[in-house]
DNA sequence: ACATGCATGTTACTTGCGGTAACCGCAGTC
DNA sequence: GACTGCGGTTACCGCAAGTAACATGCATGT
């Protein structure tokens, strides 16, 4: 067994690895999360039982995909938030690159919200890993930071890691909205979700009548 | 046609009705958000082309199921939310109120934030749309009575808006994680959350080195 | 030179689900 | 007693996931 044999025959399949990836996303970008595992593998110019050597099942495929895309996201996420700027505009920063990501790609950012769940797996119903894996990595990955970044007294790491799954989400639910909608500009948001984080419902006055009754 | 016969059908078709999203709902508490409507059908002691005359499609028996969960939760949180105490209470209380019921049927939970997409109708990748009616709904209602209780001046309502569905996605994607990992009790998730919307994060101290470099 | 092995690729199949068409039987009605 | 509307069934279609079995090319061991 020559190593150099063998990663030659490892490279190729890399290779090849590679370009089904890349034939699938053209496909999920088009047909959205939804896209049938015989039109990717028509889309490559093969056909299934290749996808399928490759990825074991669609689920498979789709992990492989999204994470490619999570990984990218994720890096220009890490690059605004680790700028050296002040804590608030690093916070604005860092939700204006994300909303401009789900902006740029809407089908690619629906994939990676939906991953087409099912696949004929899920017999017994495991409570955990509902949502996408990419809200629980950006909110442990904001978790890290927060918790390096910020003196929160006892009890610090449990806090950082409810704020990070807490706000990733504020900003996924908030951008999701705002992309279906479109009620304002992509500047407004940012400041109006900087603002909430900023504490200006506990600031804001009551309207007539007060709290109480 | 007698207009008392028409009643009596009409209420006969409605407690069938009833009947059978009773059954679905067994199912969908057994099987997860896949349930099929085979199972279904069984499930209610008939065969599937009775569902589909009552419901359209699967679909149409989802949203109905779905919306009875939904209206039930949304009433236990306009309770929480209008309830004559201090906001910080209230916040807390609602917060509360949601985390207790996605902890008490976390099945219900999962299928009303899933509702089995796809379903062969979502030809063209419509943007709108895409997290679960319960999250918008539950924005739009936090919203309103955002925009009702407090005076935030000019800009108001959009802000309100932003803010109502920021919340709600703050509280489900903490709400998911800690359903899945349940790293402290329901309590101390309450309060840290309720910690960020009030400002703790723009409050707190910069650990060692400072925001810059 | 030849058989061997292995990766790559294909066709053709099974299974299971959403959805539908056509048929069945029983009330009540004229 | 034939006619009609409604609750119900069987049997089917189309389609997508996933698999089995077969074909082919290319490097190697002897």
């Amino acid at each position: 067994m020559d190593t150099t044999q063998r990663t030659e025959q490892q490279r190729s399949a890399d290779r090849r690895r590679r370009e089904l990836l890349e034939a699938a996303d053209r496909v999920v970008l088009r047909d959205g999360p939804q896209a049938s595992m015989n039109a990717i593998a028509a889309e490559a110019g093969i056909t299934k039982p290749i996808l399928y050597r490759h990825f074991g099942d669609k689920g498979g495929l789709y992990a492989a995909l999204a994470k490619r895309h999570t990984d990218a996201l994720l890096d220009s996420l890490r690059a605004a938030l680790d700028a050296p700027a002040e804590r608030r505009e690093r916070v604005e920063s860092t939700l204006d690159t994300y909303l401009a990501a789900i902006e740029a790609r809407p089908q690619v950012y629906r994939f990676l919200m939906h991953p087409a769940e099912g696949s004929s797996g899920d017999q017994e119903f495991d409570v955990g890993k509902h949502s996408a894996p990419l809200l629980r990595r950006m909110g442990e990955e904001l978790a890290q930071v927060i918790e390096e970044r910020l003196d929160l007294g006892p009890g610090s790491q449990q806090l950082a890691r409810v704020w990070g799954h807490g706000i990733v989400g504020m900003m996924h639910a908030a951008g999701d909205w705002w992309l279906g909608e479109r009620p304002c500009s992509r500047a407004e948001l940012v400041r109006s979700l900087a603002d909430l984080l900023w504490g200006r419902l506990a600031a804001a006055g009551d309207r007539i009548g007060g709290p109480g009754f």
